[in-house]
RNA sequence: GGGCGGUUAGCUCAGUUGGGAGAGCGCCUCGUUUACACCGAGGAGGUCGGGGGUUCGAACCCCUCACCGCCCA
C-alpha cells in the first residue's frame, strides 16, 4: 500500500534517470508524427539555476511534455553558451588565487585552462535543469564553442563580410577599463549617482577678460576638448560663434561652434565638446569636422596626448588635479551638486568609458529590415502580442552592432592582417594565406586578429547551428523553423532580435513561429533578482524542501500573461500539499480496489455519479488542452487543480464511498473502474506540470512494464458523452448538502449530531434524486433518516431549496430566535437581489435596449427570487411570532 | 524626456469579446466520518487607486489626475 505522504526526494532522481535512460527525451522516436521543436535559451556555462531559469524551463517543459503526450515528435534542444566575459573572469579569478595571471600564462595555455574548467564545472546548470525535471534531448546537447557551432560562426562571419554586412570601423565603444574590452550597450547599466556639475570658465581668444562658461560632470575630459558648442538661436552667444577659446591647462585654441545639440536651458547653455570621449560629442564632432583627441589609455589613465603633469594619472586623480588647477587659476566658476546617470559595466562593476577604437561591426540596420517585415507579416508571432512593440521599437532604431571583444575566450575573429595592414577574411588560416598569396603574388606572413566575437554572435545562430547548420542535416530539415521560443522579455534585444536577423539571412525563414514572452521573477520589492544585488531566491532549495513538482506547479500557475512574478513561498508549500492530496486520492483508490479495467467503457456507465464525473473530466480535459494551446499556463494549471481537488476529491470520492461499500456488485465494479479511470486521466492532465508525482503514482497503480506516463496519450479523444442530466442532478445534490451544512453551522447544531430530514413540496424528479442519493446525503450532511413530506414540528430548521423546503426537526436543540434570525438574514439576501432585479426590469430602456436573452434571464432570476421569498415567508410564519427581532 | 505596464479581499495575484466580484495563503468557528491534519466542513473580509465620460448596464471601453514599476534616451 502507498505510504501516507509523498516523498519527492525518494522519487525524483530515480524517475529522472529512468526517463533519460529509456530514451524518452530523444527526438525522432515518431518519424511519422508532426515535429514539434523548441531550442532552449542557452544558459551561461558559468551559470547556476536561478528563479528565472526555473520559470523559463518549467514553461518549456510543460509545453514539450504536453506536445509529446499529444503524439508530436518532440525535440527540446538543450545546451549552454560560452559566456565570453563571465567565463574568462571565473578562470582569471582562479589563476589569481594561485598567484598566476592570464597574461603570464599566455593565450594557448589560458584557453586550455578554460577548457579544463569547463570540463569540471561547466555541467552545473544542466545537472540542475535535470533536477527540475526538464525533458531536454540531452543526447543532442550543444555548446557554442563546439567545433560544429564554431564552424557555423566562421562561415557566418565570412559570408556577412563578403556581403558587406560586416566591416571594420573606428568609432566610440563602451570600453571596460577593468576587463579591457569593448562591451555592448546592452551590457551597460546606467546607475543614478550623486555627483557634481562643475562650471568652468574658458577665456575667449583675443578678448581679454571675456569668458564663456561651460558646465560638465567630467572635468578631466576638458583636456581632450576640441570645441565649445552653443545653440544657433541662443542670443547670448551668437556673437561668439566662430571665435576661439584658449583651452585652459592645455593652451589649445578651439573653436566655438553653433550646434543644436547645445541646450540653452541646460547650465549656461554652452557645452564643451570632447569627440573622443562622449557619444553625443562624437556626433557633434562629426558634423563640424572636429579633431578627436583620445586622452585615455586602456586602463582609463591619461595618456601622452595631455600636458605632462597629467600624464599617467588615473581618470579620477586627474579630475581632482584638473579641478584644483582650475581653481588656482580662478577659472572654476561654480560647483553644484548634481544627480546624473553614470554607465557601469554589468560584469565588472566599474565605470565604462566611451573610447575610440577599431572594431568589427555588423550592419544591423540592413539585417533588421527583413526581420521587421517577418513579424509584420505574422510569420513570427509574439505572445503576448504587445511585445511586438518592444521588438519593433528596437529594430527600427537599431545601431551598428559591435561584435568584436578584446577577450581570449570566444570565437577568434577569422580575419588575418598582412604586414601592410591589408585584411584577409576567410574561414581558415590556410584559405587566408592562399588569398594573400593570390593578392601579392607571393607567400606572406599573416597575423590573425587577436579579438574574439561577442557571445551573442554565436547565440544568434542557435536555432540552426544546433541543428547541424551549415551541414544540411535531417534534423535541420525536419525541425527548422522551430515552433516556439520561450524566453523573458529582458533578452528580446540581446537575443530574439538577433536570431531573427540571422535566421532569416542564412535560412531564409524565421527561426520560430511563436515567441512566448514570460514574466521576470522579481524579489518581494519588485526588483529584478541579480547576483550582484544578493536578492536571489534559490529554486533548488525550494525543490529540496517541497519537491520539484511543487515549484514547477507554482511557477506555471503564476505565469499569467502579466509581468511581475513575485514568488511567495507559501504558494509553493500549498502546491506541495496538492501533490500530497493527489497521492492520498490514489491511496484511497488503491485501498478500495479501484483498478483500471482494460474493457472499461466510459460511455456505458449507468450510475449517475460516474456519468457526472466522467462528463466533468471531459470538460476539464478539453479546457486544459485549449488553455495550453494558447499558452495560458496559469489557467490550465488552475483547471486541473480545481478538478482534482474540489471536484474529484471533495465530492466524487465522498459520493462513491457508499457505492464502494454497498452490496450492488454491478454498481461497485463500475464505480471502481470509473474511479480509477478518472484518476488516471487526472495524472495525465497533471503530468506536464507535475511530472514526478504523476509518473510515480501511475507506475504504482498498475503493472506498467516498460511503459511511461510521459509517453502516454493525452486525454481528449475518448468518447465521453455530454452528461448534462447527470451534471444537473449532481449540482442539485451538491447544493442540497451544502445548504444543510451551512444551516447546521449557523445554528450551531453539533457537528456529530445526526438529524432527521423531512423534504416538503419536492417535485417528482427531485424526489427520485433524493431517493437515489439518500446514502450520500446521510453521510455528507450527517442525516439519520430522510422522509418525504410530513409535518413541520415546533422547533425545526427550515431551508428553501429550489421548489422544496428541507425541514430538520431539532426540538430541544434549536434556539428559535437564532433560527428566526437566520431565516431573516437569508430573506434579506434574497430580497436585496430581488429588489435589484426588479428595479432593473422596471427601467424601460433596459428592457428596450438590452439583448433579449439578457432580459429573459433577468426575468427568470426575478421569478426564482420571488418564489424563494414566498417560501421563506412561509417558513418564518411556521416559526410563529416568538420574541425574535 | 520618450515608450510600456501596473493600482481588485490582510498578503500574493486571476478576472480573454461590457450583463449576477474570484483563487491560493492568512484569519475566525467547528471537526477525526474508508484516503489525506501537507486534512475536512462552515464563515468573516472588497466604495475593483481618485475624478469625469460613453452605455440600458463599466473592474473591463474613452479622458484625466495620483502613486508604483520597467525599458529606452
Amino acid at each position: 500500500m502507498l505510504p501516507k505522504t509523498y516523498r519527492p526526494d525518494e522519487v525524483e532522481a530515480r524517475l529522472y534517470a529512468r526517463w533519460e535512460e529509456s530514451g524518452a527525451f530523444a527526438c525522432g522516436r515518431r518519424p511519422d508524427a508532426d515535429p514539434f521543436c523548441m531550442v532552449i535559451p542557452p544558459p551561461n556555462v558559468t551559470g547556476s539555476l536561478h528563479m528565472g531559469h526555473a520559470l523559463n524551463n518549467t514553461l518549456q517543459d510543460v509545453l514539450i511534455r504536453f506536445q509529446r503526450m499529444r503524439g508530436r515528435d518532440c525535440l527540446w534542444q538543450p545546451g549552454t553558451d560560452h559566456a565570453g566575459i563571465a567565463t574568462q573572469m571565473v578562470v582569471e579569478r582562479q589563476l589569481e588565487a594561485e598567484g598566476k595571471s592570464r597574461v603570464g600564462l599566455g593565450r594557448d595555455a589560458f584557453l586550455e585552462r578554460v577548457w579544463t574548467w569547463k570540463a569540471e564545472s561547466g555541467g552545473t546548470i544542466t545537472r540542475q535543469l535535470r533536477r527540475l525535471g526538464a525533458s531536454c534531448d540531452w543526447s543532442r546537447e550543444r555548446f557554442t564553442m563546439d567545433e560544429g557551432l564554431s564552424q557555423a560562426v566562421r562561415k557566418v562571419f565570412v559570408e556577412l563580410h563578403r556581403a558587406g554586412l560586416i566591416y571594420r570601423d573606428k568609432r566610440l565603444v563602451n570600453w571596460d577599463p577593468k576587463l579591457h574590452t569593448a562591451i555592448s550597450d546592452l551590457e551597460v547599466e546606467p546607475r543614478e549617482v550623486k555627483g557634481h556639475l562643475w562650471h568652468i570658465r574658458y577665456p575667449i581668444d583675443g578678448r581679454p577678460g571675456e569668458f564663456i562658461t561651460v558646465a560638465t560632470t567630467r572635468p578631466e575630459t576638458m583636456l581632450g576638448d576640441t570645441a565649445v558648442a552653443v545653440h544657433p538661436d541662443d542670443e547670448r552667444y551668437k556673437h561668439l560663434v566662430g571665435c576661439f577659446v584658449d583651452l585652459p591647462l592645455v593652451g589649445r585654441k578651439i573653436p566655438i561652434v553653433a550646434d543644436a545639440y547645445a541646450d540653452p536651458e541646460q547650465g549656461s547653455g554652452a557645452v564643451k565638446i570632447t569627440p573622443a570621449h562622449d557619444f553625443n560629442d562624437f556626433e557633434v564632432g562629426r558634423r563640424h569636422d572636429l579633431a578627436r583627441i583620445n586622452i585615455l589609455d586602456a586602463d582609463a589613465k591619461l595618456n601622452d596626448a595631455v600636458p605632462e603633469p597629467y600624464r599617467g594619472l588615473d581618470r579620477y586623480v586627474a579630475r581632482d588635479k584638473v579641478l584644483a588647477d582650475l581653481e588656482a587659476l580662478g577659472l572654476l566658476a561654480a560647483t553644484e551638486d548634481h544627480v546624473h546617470k553614470v554607465p557601469y559595466g554589468d560584469r565588472s562593476g566599474v565605470v565604462i568609458e566611451p573610447w575610440l577604437t577599431d572594431q568589427w561591426y555588423v550592419d544591423a540596420a540592413r539585417l533588421a529590415a527583413p526581420a521587421i517585415a517577418a513579424v509584420e507579416r505574422g510569420e513570427t508571432r509574439f505572445v503576448p502580442q504587445q511585445w511586438e512593440k518592444t521588438y519593433f521599437e528596437w529594430m527600427r532604431n537599431i545601431q551598428p552592432w559591435c561584435v568584436s571583444r578584446q577577450l581570449w575566450w570566444g570565437h577568434r575573429i577569422p580575419a588575418w592582417y598582412a604586414p601592410d595592414g591589408k585584411i584577409f577574411v576567410a574561414p581558415t588560416e590556410a584559405e587566408a594565406l592562399a588569398d594573400a598569396e593570390a593578392h601579392y603574388g607571393e607567400k606572406v606572413a599573416l597575423a590573425q586578429d587577436s579579438d574574439v566575437l561577442d557571445t551573442w554572435f554565436s547565440s544568434a545562430l542557435w536555432p540552426f547551428s544546433t541543428l547541424g547548420w551549415p551541414d544540411r542535416t535531417v534534423e535541420l530539415a525536419r525541425y527548422y523553423p522551430t515552433d516556439v521560443l520561450v524566453t523573458g522579455f529582458d533578452i528580446i534585444f540581446f537575443w530574439v532580435a538577433r536570431m531573427m536577423m540571422m535566421g532569416l539571412h542564412f535560412m531564409g525563414e524565421v527561426p520560430f513561429r511563436t515567441v512566448y514572452i514570460h514574466a521576470l521573477v522579481r524579489d518581494e520589492k519588485g526588483q529584478k533578482m541579480s547576483k550582484s544585488k544578493g536578492n536571489v531566491l534559490d529554486p533548488l532549495s525550494l525543490v529540496d524542501r517541497f519537491g520539484a513538482d511543487a515549484l514547477r506547479f507554482t511557477l506555471a500557475a503564476m505565469a499569467a500573461p502579466g509581468r511581475d512574478v513575485k514568488l511567495a513561498e507559501s504558494r509553493v508549500e500549498g502546491y506541495r500539499n496538492f501533490a500530497t492530496k493527489l497521492w492520498n486520492a490514489a491511496r484511497f483508490a488503491e485501498m478500495n480496489d479501484c483498478r483500471l479495467k482494460a474493457d472499461f467503457r466510459p460511455d456505458m456507465c449507468t450510475e449517475v455519479v460516474n456519468r457526472w464525473i466522467l462528463g466533468a473530466l471531459s470538460d476539464t480535459a478539453a479546457s486544459v488542452t485549449a488553455m495550453l494551446e494558447s499558452f495560458r499556463f496559469d489557467e490550465a494549471a488552475g483547471q486541473v487543480y480545481h478538478f482534482a481537488w474540489n471536484v474529484y476529491c471533495d465530492w466524487y470520492l465522498e459520493f462513491i464511498k457508499p457505492l464502494l461499500l454497498g452490496d450492488d456488485k454491478t454498481a461497485r465494479d463500475e464505480t471502481r473502474a470509473a474511479c480509477a479511470f478518472v484518476l488516471e486521466k487526472i495524472l495525465h492532465l497533471l503530468h506536464p506540470f507535475m511530472p514526478f508525482v504523476t509518473e510515480e503514482l501511475w507506475q504504482r497503480l498498475d503493472a506498467r512494464g516498460d511503459k511511461l506516463l510521459m509517453l502516454a496519450v493525452w486525454p481528449g479523444d475518448e468518447a465521453i458523452p455530454a452528461e448534462r442530466a447527470a451534471m444537473a442532478e449532481m449540482d442539485w445534490l451538491v447544493r442540497l448538502i451544502s445548504a444543510l451544512r451551512t444551516a447546521r453551522a449557523e445554528i450551531n447544531v453539533p457537528a456529530a449530531a445526526r438529524v432527521e430530514l423531512r423534504v416538503l413540496d419536492a417535485n417528482a424528479e427531485n424526489r427520485r434524486r433524493l431517493d437515489r442519493h439518500a446514502e450520500a446525503v446521510r453521510r455528507l450532511a450527517r442525516v439519520e433518516t430522510i422522509v418525504a413530506g410530513g409535518a413541520v414540528p415546533q422547533g425545526a430548521m427550515q431551508i428553501v431549496h429550489d421548489e422544496a423546503t428541507l425541514v430538520v426537526p431539532l426540538a430541544g436543540v434549536i434556539d428559535l430566535d437564532q433560527e428566526r434570525a437566520r431565516l431573516q438574514r437569508e430573506k434579506e439576501k434574497v430580497a436585496q437581489n430581488h429588489g435589484r432585479l426588479a428595479a432593473k426590469l422596471e427601467r424601460g430602456d433596459f428592457v428596450a435596449k438590452a439583448p433579449a436573452e439578457v432580459v429573459a434571464e433577468s426575468r427568470e432570476r426575478l421569478a426564482e427570487a420571488a418564489a424563494v421569498l414566498a417560501k421563506l415567508d412561509v417558513a418564518l410564519g411556521r416559526l410563529g411570532g416568538g420574541t425574535g427581532r
